[in-house]
DNA sequence: CTTGACCTGTGTCTTAGGCGTAGGTGTAAG
DNA sequence: CTTACACCTACGCCTAAGACACAGGTCAAG
């Protein structure tokens, strides 16, 4: 199987693949013949995890980690847990975190509805962002 | 005002200041003695816009465009009505995608409550991630 | 003058691939 | 056999928004 081949029977792309194997999470063999990357059967199964944990948004480096320990012959299983919980939190953050923003900007549009445009002045940009206070005596420096 | 001073008066970072310089939103001075940059009034207004901008998450590059547009006497609004709108759109998205992402790991924490760790196998790294599909005759190549 | 604390500008690094490019491969037509 | 052309490959550079490291400069105290 080479690049382009393994890209599509696993729904992702050849630079994804190329990516990984540059980094080392999967290692092709070499074509003696034209120098072109052969991906065995054991590659595609490591290749699958790695998708799998990436819809999990485990990140590459989360990944390695689970592979090496994996590779010496130990149960990843309790780094997979302790990483899906952090992930989890992280998420949980993100996800305020958008929240709090979609309030902020539907805030903005409605409050900005009622306000008209205006050419900027030397000490305001854009009113609608800046507010509307009145600054006196600016000087430089 | 140098930097640093900058920096903390606009509750903000040195290096933060330092970017914003070095992608040419704003302008300082420098002296000619030691070489320092020295950050005016006018600037100070321009990093506080940028910063509120930053605040509504509007990229560097939408920034940029918003102070063009200002630089060159125009009104920004209009284009910041636009950005803000699409940020909005933009962040309704990443709520989703959130929220989504947390079921998922929700899912899996609880899922694999019960499953007990594995040592990996030829043919799987961690079960929990991979399902416990049975495989027969794995090959290579 | 020297020490040490702090400050400065510059360059490098980060994520997870995307994109562009030069060149190799393979197949069909002439 | 040779050419044409589509596709495929490996490699290297680019991204956003700063964070961080580093070598050297500055300033006040001693």
């Amino acid at each position: 199987m080479r690049v382009t081949e393994l890209a599509n029977t696993m729904n992702t792309t050849p630079d994804t693949v190329r990516y990984y194997t540059r980094i080392g999470l999967i290692e092709p063999i070499k074509s003696p013949e034209n120098g072109y990357k052969s991906y065995g059967k054991t590659v595609q199964k490591r290749l699958k995890f790695i998708l799998n944990a990436r819809q999990l948004d485990f990140s590459v480096e989360e990944i390695r980690e689970i592979l090496t320990e994996a590779d010496k012959g130990h149960s990843a299983c309790p780094l997979v847990r302790e990483i899906v919980e952090h992930r989890l939190a992280e998420t949980e953050k993100q996800f305020q975190a958008a929240l709090l923003l979609r309030e902020k900007l539907r805030n903005a549009i409605s409050e900005w509805q009622s306000k008209p445009d205006k050419v900027p002045t030397g000490h305001m940009i854009c009113h609608l962002i800046e507010g509307d206070v009145h600054h006196k005596g600016d000087s430089n420096e």
